[in-house]
DNA sequence: CGCATAATGTTATGCGCATAATGATTCTGT
DNA sequence: ACAGAATCATTATGCGCATAACATTATGCG
């Protein structure tokens, strides 16, 4: 690929991400939230309680960054941290009241942004955009060599 | 929008994020860069030399990120600043030759990430997605208010 | 069983990015 | 001409994310 069209490419992606880091972090301050809590938050209110092990590959980072947010998240209240019933090592994070219900006002202004996000777009493009999206984070995907299934291995 | 859909773009835009961002360290590694510096120097090789306020504007960032990032380009000798001639407040930030030929070999490395990342997605698609893209990050830009000078393609 | 290896979580450190506050200049309105 | 507002750059601080090094516990194999 020519150079133009790589870094339009590229440059479309850095401004994606930071406007839409932006944004987040504007509709989740009035909550005392800042960007990447809400996902964790979010994962747990959507898969129950669970280890931080496998929080950290449902978020997608390493675990030092898990342990520092749920650090964070716990000493506001959100979260509970217990020790796993069999594992010695491991914690089990769970939602505490506030959690679930801070994860209840995070799904609508989830909502939103995604409306913010795809204003203007054809409904089919917005159809399809998910997909797209997915597939291009695969393709950059280190840790997991690369592998596209939409459906649960069997 | 449902909550299903938003939180299915909210999370292929989060993952896209930390997977472009993460290949382009590992790509920029080599070269002892981080990512967010390279195109720093991609615009001062585009542009030329300008004042750090036009570089925070091109980088879509905030002045005071310019500032650690230029000390730090200027420590390896990357890229040079002296004195504006008629604006005593403002600093003109230039390539050095060093900084110049680490240009040359990021467009390289840039042409590659944008094909890994392309990669498996038809032909129309990848013609259509810088537009999509940038569409998305105006959408969300709060410090422009709300203006997108080109409409995404048919 | 015992021991090497893997897995879980933590601390330490570093970078990019943000906002807020500060010090210098330059610009503007009257 | 001058006071007040806007602009340029910097420092301080905080968060998310990363990697590296470490201690603790599980596990697989001889």
């Amino acid at each position: 690929m020519d150079f133009e069209r790589a870094d339009a490419l590229n440059q479309a992606i850095r401004h994606l991400t930071l406007r839409h880091r932006a944004r987040a972090a504007a509709l989740l301050a009035p909550l005392d939230l800042h960007p990447g809590q809400e996902v964790l938050l979010l994962e747990l209110a959507r898969t129950g309680p669970m280890i931080q092990a496998k929080l950290s590959e449902a978020l997608g980072c390493e675990p030092p960054s898990v342990t520092l947010m749920a650090r964070k998240l716990e000493a506001a209240g959100h979260i509970r941290r217990k020790p796993a019933p069999s594992d010695r090592r491991a914690s089990v994070v769970e939602l505490t009241d506030s959690g679930t219900a801070l994860a209840g006002r995070i799904k609508q202004l989830w909502s939103t942004l995604a409306e913010e996000t795809v204003t203007g777009l054809p409904a089919e493009t917005v159809a399809a955009l998910p997909g797209i999206l997915m597939t291009i984070a695969d393709n950059l995907d280190t840790r997991r060599p690369h592998q596209h299934s939409q459906h649960p291995p069997a």
